[in-house]
RNA sequence: UGUGCUAACAGAGG
């Protein structure tokens, strides 16, 4: 079962639901039930590939099979939804998950943060980041870095810079993907002398820009009409070790 | 007897 899961599991990850499907027929064949994991290895890959109809399907397949879908099983489902622009349904998602007595969790709000903010619904955000405190579950920087690229996606890094230092007042250590969050929004803004500045403060604390990075902020200076100072970052992004893709 | 081993969330360009 849980051999079988695994491997399931795999080709999942990968999309190659053929095999997958296979395996769950051999499962079956060796006297194992498909369980809460096999169910939600599927459900988890059809949405990783935004194939959601037959990631639905499964989960009503479950359903009928008298399983319970568990907190994973429901945020694997809902964020396919958020990633695919169905933020209403993901939402609908979220309610029936809690009538069936289960609690979304950080992740399950991550995601539904993160489908907000593909859609520019900063305010919505916020007010579900508020709730999510009241209810006793604390952000960690994941939920703060998705808050702050959509103030930085909607061009409000002001905001942006406020959410950072709110992060850090409640201990919340910022990574990389927090800093490229808001030196894209920087640069998008047209302010690539800040970013610039910005890369060279993480630098200082000891975190290396990787491509992602470099790449906001050289299409900074790409925005402002400065070639040559975008080529030279390019030669700056080599001798950091870090390859051009 | 042993409940261990497997699943979900964030950043760039096009």
């Amino acid at each position: 079962q849980v051999t079988y899961n695994t491997l399931i599991n795999g080709y999942c990850k990968v999309g190659n639901f053929s095999n997958a499907k296979r395996l769950i027929q051999l499962m079956r064949e060796s006297g194992c039930a498909p369980d809460e994991w096999t169910y939600t290895a599927l459900i988890s890959g059809f949405s990783k590939f935004c194939m959601l109809e037959e990631a639905s399907k499964v989960m009503d397949e479950m359903l009928g099979n008298g399983l319970n879908p568990n907190q994973v099983t429901y945020t694997a489902l809902i964020d396919g939804h958020c990633k695919s622009g169905k933020l209403e349904i993901a939402l609908s998602l979220m309610e029936r998950m809690e009538r069936y007595g289960c609690i979304p969790n950080l992740q399950t709000y991550n995601a539904i943060f993160n489908g907000f903010c593909k859609e520019n619904r900063v305010s919505e955000l916020e007010k579900l980041f508020n709730k999510m405190v009241e209810k006793g579950l604390k952000p960690n920087v994941i939920s703060y870095t998705t808050w702050i690229d959509g103030l930085c996606r909607i061009g409000d890094t002001d905001s942006a810079f406020r959410v950072f230092n709110e992060m850090v007042k409640q201990q919340c250590l910022p990574n990389l993907h927090t800093y490229s969050a808001l030196i894209h929004g920087l640069c998008q803004e047209g302010k690539a002398e800040e970013a610039e500045m910005m890369v060279k403060k993480i630098e200082e604390i000891g975190l290396n820009p990787d491509e992602v990075t470099y790449t906001s902020l050289i299409d900074g200076f790409v925005l402002l009409g400065q070639m040559d100072h975008a080529l030279q970052l390019v030669k700056r992004m080599i001798d950091a070790n870090c390859k051009p893709n």
